[in-house]
DNA sequence: ATTTTGAGAAACCAATCGGTTGCATATATA
DNA sequence: TATATATGCAACCGATTGGTTTCTCAAAAT
């Protein structure tokens, strides 16, 4: 059951609950009205989200609205880095390419 | 097997390959070097990796050397994206308060 | 020509996943 | 107080996952 953050946006289901939270909290029974299956899979789903700390509740009378913890979504963008770095730096030496190319144009 | 990137990137064994062959192509063999599996299961990995694109291998004699597509990359970097913006515009908020402090203070 | 080496494919296996149905519980509402 | 609603949990199920072992094949190396 250990569970990371890769793993819970694996699901596109979980993608789309996480896509739809970003904008507003929102309830199982209104996030399961977005989706082609049953509450009980939508909480489910919730269940592993809030494991990864991906989201949180918060209780409101007998009903529970999630909200993003938007802080946790910089993990996955803190793995990105590493590549970001690469294909910048490959635009970088396209832009160098570009540039003799041009320099021998004029001779 | 309708495969996509998240699918592939949610395993941590596959998410040290492609770390590792970002630096540099590397054949079956010298990957599973690095990890407590066999060489199969590393193949395994591999064709996924294939599958959905991320990597792209180049024969060489006998040995074959894989290679990070890492415009492929992007696609990870392209669903973050609407995140992004919204923690940026919390982090901008937060600006905005604390430059209201800083104003209160004047006071 | 024979042997070694690098790699993929197939068959198998236990564990996990995503879904369901049925049930229990707490809060609103009549 | 009785009923309806919102939610979570447990048990079950078929499909998928990540791993293994065994086998085959092609390309060096001897």
């Amino acid at each position: 059951m250990r569970r990371d953050i890769f793993q819970a946006i694996a699901d596109p289901t979980r993608r789309a609950i996480i896509a739809l939270i970003a904008l507003q909290a929102m309830t199982p029974n209104a996030l399961a009205e977005h989706f082609d299956t049953t509450r009980q899979a939508v909480s489910k789903h919730l269940r592993i989200l809030i494991e990864c700390e991906l989201i949180k509740p918060e209780q409101q009378g007998r009903e529970i609205y999630y909200s993003l913890e938007i802080e946790k979504m910089k993990e996955i963008d803190k793995w990105i880095e590493q590549f970001r770095t690469i294909w910048e730096t490959r635009f970088n030496q396209l832009d160098e390419v570009l540039l003799t190319i041009k320099k021998q144009k004029k001779c």
